[in-house]
DNA sequence: GAAAACCGATGACGTTTGTCATGTGACCCG
DNA sequence: CGGGTCACATGACAAACGTCATCGGTTTTC
């Protein structure tokens, strides 16, 4: 029997994939969170044999949780389902051992056999998703052109965001202005919603 | 036995929410759709007791699609279910005949009890979103202030928005300077994201 | 029928951006 | 050790933006 903890913010969904995965004999819902540290607390408590991590939680980044069971619970394996299919996401959660990635638009049957798979340390990710993920590539913004971008996103002025890196006004709006060339737009907003859609900050 | 409509883009959470629907001895559902215009021809085809409705759909609001089934479909009442629970949203809904709304967030127990209110003619609105729309009050901003906001979200120059809406770029200013005051913000960025933030656009 | 909104436009103003040239210092790699 | 990349900064200029005053026309409302 595959035993699993289910991590989602969203009390309707989660109880809605736990009824799917209850029609599976040899799986069991051994637990259920809503946040990041509840699903960290009940994998260490419970070691169960897989967690199925939603990638928005409102504590920290499903990835982040990920990390922390891989680090703490070695022996319970963890996969993602996300709302949202970023190629930069994906690539974040494989590069800290995540071994199953499973968007919400996938088929609902999909979900068991890919539990049943992660949990005989196998991997699975979406077959679209990684073929976006590869013709994607790699965020070609410097460490500093995505901080400060990512500061931009909640549409501060120039100004704001230097304080907050506490970097100068005109070295901010040269990394902006490099991030937009990168990512040929033509402003920093349109950056902004161009990496978001590729998952890049 | 009451008979139901599933509508939800993600395949995955739709097979889910089935899966949960099928528990209940009273409940059946008799069809799923991923799309607005799917959901459609399957209601007119098969004349459901209850749709449920996703808000976000890849063609159509959910909000539209309820409104074609009441035009097409007298019989069948409609509930909305959402990831994002946002007061405008809600005051649309009630606003074109839908029974229920629910955001994804509230307990899976419920929803079950909800298809019986609604089926039944009766109504239901989470609770703690009614409050947050009740509190937040009705959008200040006129129609074309929210057209030009809205066409402002997608980070676009003055002059754009101004070729979209067919206005001259200084009336574009106007408005957007008008919808930001009216808004607390103090760029039309911020007004975007507080305007979003409260489902006025 | 007047007052109050809203729609659309123009001109002017100061501020905020985007862009470019240029400089310094740190670090890594061949 | 030298070249390349990155982080950080400054100064300058044109373009875009935010704000305000003001105008005329329509619709709604009391």
């Amino acid at each position: 029997m595959i035993r699993v903890l289910l991590a989602d913010d969203e009390h309707l969904i989660r109880g809605a994939m736990a009824a799917l995965l209850a029609l599976e004999d040899d799986l069991t819902v051994s637990a259920q969170a809503a946040t990041g540290a509840e699903t960290l607390a009940m994998a260490r408590a419970l070691q169960p044999d897989v967690a199925i991590i939603d990638l928005q939680l409102p504590d920290l980044d499903g990835v982040a949780v990920a990390e922390a069971i891989h680090r703490d619970v070695p022996s319970c394996r963890t996969m993602i389902v996300t709302s949202h299919g970023l190629p930069g996401h994906l690539r974040r959660a494989l590069a800290s051992g995540v071994r199953g990635f499973l968007p919400k638009t996938a088929a609902a049957e999909v979900l068991a056999t890919v539990v049943r798979i992660v949990a005989k340390g196998g991997r699975y990710v979406d077959p679209q998703l990684a073929a976006e993920a590869i013709s994607a590539g790699d965020s070609p913004l410097t460490t500093r052109e995505s901080q400060v971008l990512e500061l931009a996103a909640s549409g501060a002025a120039v100004e704001e965001i230097a304080r907050q890196a506490a970097l100068s006004p005109g070295t901010v709006r040269n990394y902006l202005s490099a991030a937009a060339i990168k990512l040929g737009a033509t402003n920093r907003h349109e950056a902004v919603r161009t990496a978001q859609s590729r998952g890049w900050i």
